[in-house]
DNA sequence: CGACGAAGTGAAACGTGTTCCTATTATGTC
DNA sequence: GACATAATAGGAACACGTTTCACTTCGTCG
């Protein structure tokens, strides 16, 4: 394999490594939640993680892979509180507004972190393939979720939608990140989304 | 008005002046199309276009600014070449996905460019709002000439399709040239869309 | 024509992402 | 415990976007 990729949890054999994955992820989060992507400044995570630069990019080979890395983490957070409690609504549109809409409340009350996440997220080349491939496949599998719960055999109109709405969603959440989009206008944007694909 | 905005053909007196911003956005076209976003140096601009690097930020104040602004121009043009002809196609669906797919086809005959002009419209911010706007407004409204040619009573609902299809189109865009997409898993991507929204 | 302000030039300098290199410290093996 | 190997520290150096500044050129007005 060619690519360059960033150290997961599961390759780092040491606990201490894990320990260090683990507060570099933090400080990432800590800078961008204080003043947004610019302010995660690879010399400040390094030492604000109290690591040598050159281990940071060690374990990131980039500012994009540590963000989207850190998105990725946030994303697994998200997901698994999802996943347990049933979610509230009669038919998929609502349940789906209902996922959409609570994850964009929460990431609209870190303005700054969701400005940094999801700069990057946009930003990121090929080399960052896997880091977006596992959100991805998490926004795809809480929506499908939230539209089937429990069923495991989706069609592929669902999986379908499911991404329609992904990106309709992202296209909000950069439109609302760069000022060009209120967050009511975010809302609104989903709620036609859904209506327009869920009958 | 606070903002920083780039200088538009209009705002420019002279002819000189004109010719120059000419010469900036030629060069830009002509870097990135040989090697997308990174090839596109701020001193290199310059120099192509024989111009200072002070002259090339007092017209462009930011390289997003500029490339955001290369890509209005190329917009304009495909949106002119789209608007005059009457669109192959029996309904709605149709045309639209003519209108997508020929356009993708085009960016897609130029990756480098395409690279360079997408990430830019995607890592601009709200300083670049006017900018981007532009870019906005030629899609939605290539997209609902698509959907009923003619017509100048669109309903919201037009509007908000048409929005979505743009969102699904851009997204689909981000994926291929990052990487995550081949050519044909966005035309797929396009016609599934269309096909969900459009009956 | 001459003066004055705006626009353009050229080059230096700064900030931050990234790379590289050497010395030091952990880690695992016999 | 001694050694080989890998990981980390520490810091210099480089690249490119951006800023700044002193100087020159251009266009306009009196």
């Amino acid at each position: 394999m060619s690519t360059v990729n960033s150290l997961t949890a599961e390759d780092l054999g040491s606990a201490a490594q894990r320990e260090r994955r683990k507060r570099i992820l933090d400080a990432t989060i800590s800078l961008a939640t204080q003043g947004g992507f610019d302010a995660v400044q690879m010399r400040a995570v390094a030492e604000q993680a109290d690591v040598a630069l050159g281990t940071l990019y060690r374990y990131f080979p980039s500012k994009i892979h540590l963000l989207v890395s850190a998105l990725g983490r946030e994303f697994e957070r998200v997901e698994a509180a999802l996943r347990d409690k049933p979610l509230p609504g009669d038919d998929p549109a609502d349940r789906v507004i209902y996922v959409l809409k609570k994850t964009t409340r929460g990431m609209q009350g870190d303005p700054h972190l969701t400005e940094a996440l999801t700069r990057a997220f946009m930003f990121a080349d090929a080399s960052v393939q896997n880091e977006i491939h596992t959100v991805g496949m998490l926004l795809t599998s809480m929506l499908t979720r939230a539209m089937h719960p429990g069923r495991t055999d989706l069609t592929s109109d669902d999986v379908a939608i499911a991404r329609v709405l992904g990106d309709v969603w992202l296209s909000a959440l950069v439109g609302w990140v760069t000022g060009r989009s209120s967050a009511e206008e975010v809302s609104e944007q989903i709620e036609v989304a859904v209506r327009l694909l869920l009958r």
